[in-house]
RNA sequence: GCUGAGGUAGCCAAGGUGGUCACGGCGGAGGUCUGAAAAACCCCAGAUGUCAGUUCGACUCUGACCCUCAGCA
């Protein structure tokens, strides 16, 4: 049986980069987990690597103006990964969505209750002591569940009160539960981060740079004239926000490069902060 | 050199008739995370240009000095 790698870590360390190194060493196939590059036109801000050779699955696959979560992506990898090995083809899986990789690798906890749109946009524009109104009154168990983080977080908030008002339960059943259900031992999950934090910084500084000399400018300026703007889902992303600002004449050129950069440094942190609660990923500092 | 404005944390910045040493934002440290995750959120640290005076008490008033900006010369 065929085994199945996994790259993940901060951004900008080369993860596409190894991927593909083993893709050709194991032959192998890479699939992306990257919640940026799953949507189509935005290739130069989300540094898609797409090597002339082989395909990288889950590139591409949806329009910017759509929403895609977790769950999307779960559901369109674990067929794919099957599929894969079936054909004897070593899975590779990278990319820095470790959310994605998590509800891969363990699953959901919920039953199946996908998103409500109607009671999300309804609540969308609500003050959060409201929701936490709400909340409290359609499920006072799951209020009682969050943390100081969460109980202020909106988004989570509207999503407690979507499960809550669902009527099914919140509780995990574990048997069937969506995931790829794989050993441990079948799987090789590595982490790439950097050694500090004047190596992040550098670093990523120089790929701002570079992706601006690519025309991450054009690119955008390519979205807006295409209708897209920055309340669509696939332009929540860091990089675009930003040079939307600066094309809106709200910011100067260089303080969006500026403000790109620093959230990208802030991404990486917090990347690793989830991930390194992570056991089964190894970690290879650069 | 003169006149005007001003000097509050790394940056931007609020403030009050003198009274628990001071609002915010950015940046920084740490963190949360189960269908928005390159998202959203929590949390911590940090400041009144210098010196003197008035006062029970000054970041707030007075003076000098040092800087910055604008204008005049």
């Amino acid at each position: 049986m065929t085994n199945i790698f996994i790259i993940t870590g901060q951004t900008g360390t080369g993860k596409t980069k190894l991927a593909v190194k083993y893709a050709k060493k194991y032959k192998g196939q890479v699939i992306n987990c990257d919640s940026r590059q799953i949507y189509k036109y935005l290739d130069i801000i989300t540094g898609k690597d797409k090597p002339a050779k082989n395909k990288i699955w889950l590139y591409d696959v949806v329009d910017p103006h759509e929403h895609f979560s977790s769950y999307d992506y779960v559901k369109l990898a674990v067929p794919l990964i099957h599929k894969l090995r079936e054909k004897n083809i070593t899975p590779i899986i990278v990319g820095g969505t470790y959310l994605y990789l998590k509800h891969l690798l363990y699953g959901f906890g919920t039953e199946n209750i996908p998103p409500n749109w109607q009671l999300r946009k309804k609540l969308g524009t609500k003050q959060i002591a409201f929701l936490q109104k709400i909340l409290k009154k359609t499920s006072l168990q799951l209020f009682n569940q969050l943390n100081q983080s969460d109980i202020n977080n909106p988004q989570r908030l509207i999503r407690k009160i979507e499960i809550a008002q669902s009527g099914k339960s919140a509780k995990s059943i574990n048997s069937n539960r969506l995931r790829l259900k794989l050993l441990p031992a079948e799987i090789e999950f590595i982490g790439l981060r950097f050694k500090d934090k004047d190596k992040l910084r550098t670093a990523i500084e120089k790929r701002v740079e570079e992706r601006l000399e690519k025309g991450a400018i054009d690119e955008v300026k390519a979205l807006l004239k295409k209708g897209y703007s920055e309340t669509d889902p696939g332009l929540n992303t860091i990089g675009y926000k930003e040079i939307i600002s600066y094309l809106k004449g709200k910011i100067a050129k260089q303080e969006a490069v500026t403000q790109w950069k620093n959230k990208e440094i802030q991404y990486a942190k917090r990347q690793y902060t989830f991930m390194k609660k992570d056991p089964q990923i190894h970690w290879i500092e650069l």
